[in-house]
Order: C-alpha cells, then sequence, then structure tokens
DNA sequence: ACCTGAACACCGTTCAAGT
DNA sequence: ACCTGAACACCGTTCAAGT
C-alpha cells in the first residue's frame, strides 16, 4: 500500500505544472503509454498508429484518449521530454571557452539528436509547435541559441547579421537534409553541420538579401499554420 | 470527328514513353486530374485527398485509380511535369559568364520554385523520388547543377570540396527550412539561399569532417526508404 | 475514476454494375 | 474501353458498458 502512495506522490512532483493526481494504475498506464511511444515515434516517426502505441503499452487503445485527449497532445508530451533533454545537453556549452566551437557544438547536438530520434525531428518542424509545453521547451532552446551565438559574435568568429532564429532554422534544414541519407551513411549530419556553419564565418560573409526572420514572425506564421490544420481537420469531421 | 482523332494523337506524342492511345473522353479526364491535381497539390501539398481531386476534375473517384494506379502515381506525373520545367529553366544558365552567380541563382531558382509549391517540395523530399519518371527528371537537375558547379570551382569562386548532391541537399535543406515561414514572409528564402551559398565560398572554407555522400549511397538509402514505406504498407494491406 | 472495445467518420483502393 | 459509386481496410476519435 505504501509503495504505491509513494509512486503516486512520485509521479505528482515529476509531472510539469501539477496536475491532479492520478489513480495509481492510471499512472502506471501513462508511463507506458509515454515509454512505448518515445520509443515508437523515436524509430518510426509520428506515423505510427494509436492502436500501435497502445499494443506496445499493453493497454486499451480508449485508454490512449482518456489520458491523452489527441495524438497530438501525446507527441507533444514526448516530444518536448526530448527537448527538454535537449536543452540541458546544451547548457553546459555556456561555460566553455571556445565560442565559436560551442556554435558548432550546438548545431551538432541538436542535429544529431533529430538524426537519432525520427519523431523528434518530425515534431519540431511540424505542428507539435502549437503545444504550449513544446514552445516552452524550444524558447529555452532559442535562448540557450541566443546566447551561444552573442558570445561567438563578439569574438568576431560569427559573422555579426546572423540570429539565434537563424540558428534554428539551419538546425531544422540540416536535419530535413540528412534524413533520406542516414540509413547509408548515419554520421553524415557532420558534412552539413560543417558546411553550413562556414557560412555562418565572418570570412566569406556578403550581405544578406532579406532581413532575419522576427520571433513574432515566426510565431505569427505557426498560429496560421496550426488554424489550418485546424481548419482543414474541422472541415473533415464537419 | 477529325478533330477528336486529331488531339488523341497529339496526345500520344504529349506521353512520355509511348503509351497506349487512350480514348478521347479518357484523354480528356486524364488532363483535367492532371490539372486539378497540379493545382490542388501546389496550393494544399500532398495530403489532399483523392476525392477532393476527383471532385475538382468532375470525374468520379474511380476514374483516378483507372488512370492512376496509386495516389503515388498521381504525384510522380504531376511532379516529374514540375521538374521538368525546373530543368528547362535551370538549362539557361549555362550559358551566363558568371558561373558563381549561376550556382546562386541555379539554388534561387529551384528554391522559389519549391516555396511556390507545396507539393513538389514535399514530392522531391519523399517516396515520389521512387517513380522512374520523377528520378529521370531529377537526375538532369543532378547533371546541370554538376556542370554549374564544375564552371565556378575552375573559376574558383565556389570551394572545390562540395558536390552537386551537396547542392541538391542543400537546396532541399532550405526549401524546408522556409517552409513554415512563407506564409508572413514569402521572399524569406532569399535569405537562406544567401547564407548557405556564404558556406560555398572559398574564403571561409574549412575542412569537412565526412565525406560527401555518394550517387549510389543517395539510391541505396532512397531504395530502402521506399522498401520500408511499401514494407510498413502491405504489413497494413496484409 | 478508470479501462475497454465496439462504433463512427475519413481516406486510399478495389470492383461489380453500368455506358 | 471506360465511368462510377458502393464496399473494404485502415486510422484517429468517441462513447456506452463495464470494473
Amino acid at each position: 500500500m505504501l509503495p504505491a502512495l509513494l509512486s503516486g506522490l512520485t509521479a505528482e512532483m515529476t509531472v510539469a505544472g501539477g496536475d491532479r493526481r492520478l489513480r495509481v494504475d492510471a499512472e502506471r498506464n501513462r508511463r507506458r503509454l509515454l515509454d512505448a511511444a518515445a520509443e515508437a515515434f523515436a524509430s518510426e516517426g509520428l506515423e505510427v498508429s494509436i492502436e500501435e502505441i497502445a499494443r506496445r503499452a499493453e493497454v486499451g487503445k480508449g485508454t490512449v484518449f482518456r489520458r491523452f485527449p489527441t495524438k497530438e497532445h501525446l507527441v507533444a508530451a514526448v516530444v518536448s521530454d526530448r527537448i527538454d533533454e535537449l536543452v540541458a545537453s546544451c547548457e553546459g556549452l555556456l561555460d566553455g571557452d571556445d565560442p565559436a566551437g560551442a556554435v558548432h557544438e550546438f548545431l551538432s547536438v541538436c542535429v544529431r539528436a533529430q538524426a537519432r530520434d525520427r519523431g523528434l525531428f518530425e515534431a519540431v518542424g511540424g505542428v507539435a509547435l502549437a503545444d504550449p509545453e513544446v514552445r516552452t521547451a524550444h524558447a529555452q532552446l532559442h535562448e540557450i541559441a541566443g546566447r551561444l551565438l552573442a558570445r561567438a559574435q563578439d569574438e568576431g568568429a560569427v559573422r555579426d547579421d546572423v540570429t539565434a532564429i537563424d540558428l534554428l532554422c539551419l538546425m531544422g534544414a540540416v536535419s530535413y537534409a540528412v534524413g533520406p541519407m542516414l540509413s547509408t551513411t548515419p554520421e553524415i549530419w557532420r558534412r552539413y553541420v560543417d558546411l553550413v556553419f562556414d557560412g555562418l564565418r565572418p570570412e566569406g560573409a556578403h550581405p544578406l538579401s532579406r532581413q532575419a526572420p522576427t520571433r513574432a514572425q515566426i510565431d505569427k506564421a505557426l498560429d496560421a499554420k496550426v488554424a489550418a490544420a485546424r481548419g482543414t481537420a474541422e472541415c473533415q469531421t464537419a
């Protein structure tokens, strides 16, 4: 009896935001679902069916939707954990004494994570960003990118006309480009991180024909994208 | 009577590979379907339903599958036309007298095309490359990229350690990165073409930690990807 | 409270019945 | 030959019936 109670309390501490305490069996199912989903999304991508995840977690299909009102919510729960991990492993880069190397390493860490986790890659480029927790985690990554970039720019090791948003965009760009090649040459992403990073150096820098997108523009575009996705979904159900 | 016969003959000439001549009404439906699909894919992306396309073309759902055995085939038919257009508009770049500018322009033309046609973008990054016609068209683009690149490298205007495959990958990378921003800042792709192109200049070039992927590796990876997609599809139907 | 599988709407695909 | 819509399998989602 006591262990069960304790595990319930631990769960409450773990859950972000202070959700209501779940019944012990419910909490156990939630964990199994998150674990099964994380594994399935990472290896197969986001298109694995809910039924498949439920099977792997050994629960009924309906249980998934009782805990996560929609598949997107399940994706967001898994993905925000992954981004949190990414944030944690990038924070250490702020301490080093090689600012340019740290920017390069930041790109490497993020791209490698996406190369190894197909679901993570698909989610951060997609509508998962609609989820508030995912956005928060993503904003933290944005902030780290900004600090790393500022240090490197102060030293003159990175051109002055690029922004943290550029860094995040380029990280996604590289992750996308290497996707099809990962099965035959799993480390190929390093080449494109190197190549893109060379474009960030001051030596070859030429004026950029457009201004950097602002955070507001990105958010607006994401909102529009989410609204569009919601729109067609509503059309389908209506 | 005569016009109908002529239109039938024209159709036969137009169709690549010398397919059997279609009945006049069938040929008309084929055209309407291709037009409707091209428009729908371009604006909505590849996820538009066959039913929607059939509706726009004013034919029955079954007619689509009579002409194109699968949705992928319809996508491939539309997309190979789009890539052919791209090839045509890039061939002119081989004549100019600014090799570096031509490489930049090549990237611009291809990225702009993908920015304006969502289906084109989704297809060239995906399983559409399984289709032989699409592969042929894509190989032509590859060849042009190679010739443009060689000229620029001979002049010392582009670093020597990048390949035509790198160029094609980076083009896809940029197209991906700008996707979410197009609704608010439709010309933003120019910024990332500039930025990536600066990475191709010799001035800031540093050794790349991995060798360029070979055509064989790419093809093998694509085959694997297609096989995997087919595999899960067969599992679903089996 | 929570679990579950049957039921529903949607989509790609097939096919029997029509011209 | 070709056209068509009803029928099938699949997927995300809902919900009535159970504990």
